[in-house]
DNA sequence: CCTACCGATCGGTAGG
DNA sequence: CCTACCGATCGGTAGG
């Protein structure tokens, strides 16, 4: 009732006043990035952050709850990222275009904006089942927006008619969820792969 | 000089005289598969053989020694399937037959036979430098096994032109490696997911 | 192939 | 946010 004590004005007049939870959010995931779950500790984070292991759970309940926060972020990054480039689109642009733009997207999100959205990919196979759990909602909210993007596609029929949406929609996917694993940032260039994955998929219209 | 003891007798005549080695890494490549580089202990390892933990070392000099082994056993696999497949074609059989046969036995492999396959996939991302680098050789000489496949499809102008060869390949490896991620035995029929990823890339002759 | 054990490390907690 | 610590677990080793 009397002001705020000094230690709170303190806090407001440091350099970086900024959210403990992300600053070690922002560690967990670049670490979880390199190392995967269970390779990743508390101590490390910490370390990262310049606090002590403890002092952890005064932000988190939990390793997994940290992981289980790094993982969503990852997804709505991704998902921020190709809805943004989908409505910075003209109107004029067709399907073909809008599959071209979502890709680039997400290869850019992925290979490198976000070390969330690469822990998550990468943390996602060694997690316990729980925080796959906990994660699943919001990866699958993901998913809906390439099944919209491909059933697009599908219906201007510039896809091989004779695969199911769901396999097309796996098989991009895959393609770009795959390059972690051999993009070479001085070898690639992200909207070239982009062209070429979509490439792929296309079809020129029968018509 | 005075021939066999008991215990060399003994071993002979035991109902399953297996190489001891390779039940270790039987279970090793299951557990691998399913829990990771970090997450498997040697201590489940020996349990699912029935031995002791420390009695690994009687046949292993460490853990990434057995990480290794299955990792290069599994790829190994994979290779062998896709050459059986490949040899078992007619001679008439062309880059596109060829292609579609060449996947639906990397996916069998990856997805049903073996747990060395798709533990080799799994752990290779956690496993530390070391075992990555030992495993690298083995990998490259599948990885040219799918150079030909593509650069046959090249030269009968099987694939969108504009494509570079290499992305076409890692496209195509990155769309059946990703599925281990989603395929549902119950839900996907292999031979089906080859035809549909080989038809994603095939394009009819423009001639 | 076993017993017994080491040193290191981990996630997490008590009590400030 | 720290100190100090716990119980559990891990890869690996000594000496049979």
């Amino acid at each position: 009732m009397d002001g705020a004590s000094a230690s709170e004005v303190s806090r407001d007049m440091e350099a970086a006043p900024r959210d403990g939870r992300r600053t070690i959010l922002d560690a967990a995931a670049r670490i979880l990035r390199h190392n995967g779950y269970k390779a990743t500790t508390l101590r490390d984070i910490a370390a990262a952050v310049g606090i002590k292991a403890g002092s952890i759970y005064y932000h988190f309940a939990s390793k997994d709850a940290i992981v289980a926060a790094v993982m969503n972020d990852g997804v709505e990054r991704v998902q921020e990222g190709v809805s943004r480039a989908l409505s910075g689109l003209p109107a004029t642009a067709g399907p073909a275009e809008r599959l071209e733009a979502a890709i680039a997207a997400h290869l850019h999100a992925l290979l490198e904006y976000s070390d969330y959205t690469s822990a998550g990919l990468k943390a996602f196979t060694d997690a316990p089942e729980a925080v796959r759990t906990a994660a699943r909602p919001v990866r699958k909210r993901y998913e809906a927006v390439w099944d919209g993007i491909v059933a697009d596609l599908v219906a201007a029929r510039l896809v091989p008619d004779d695969v199911p949406a769901e396999t097309l929609a796996l098989a991009i996917l895959g393609m770009m969820n795959w390059s972690p694993e051999w993009y070479r940032a001085d070898r690639h260039a992200i909207d070239r792969l982009a062209r070429d994955f979509a490439a792929i998929v296309l079809r020129r219209p029968a018509g």
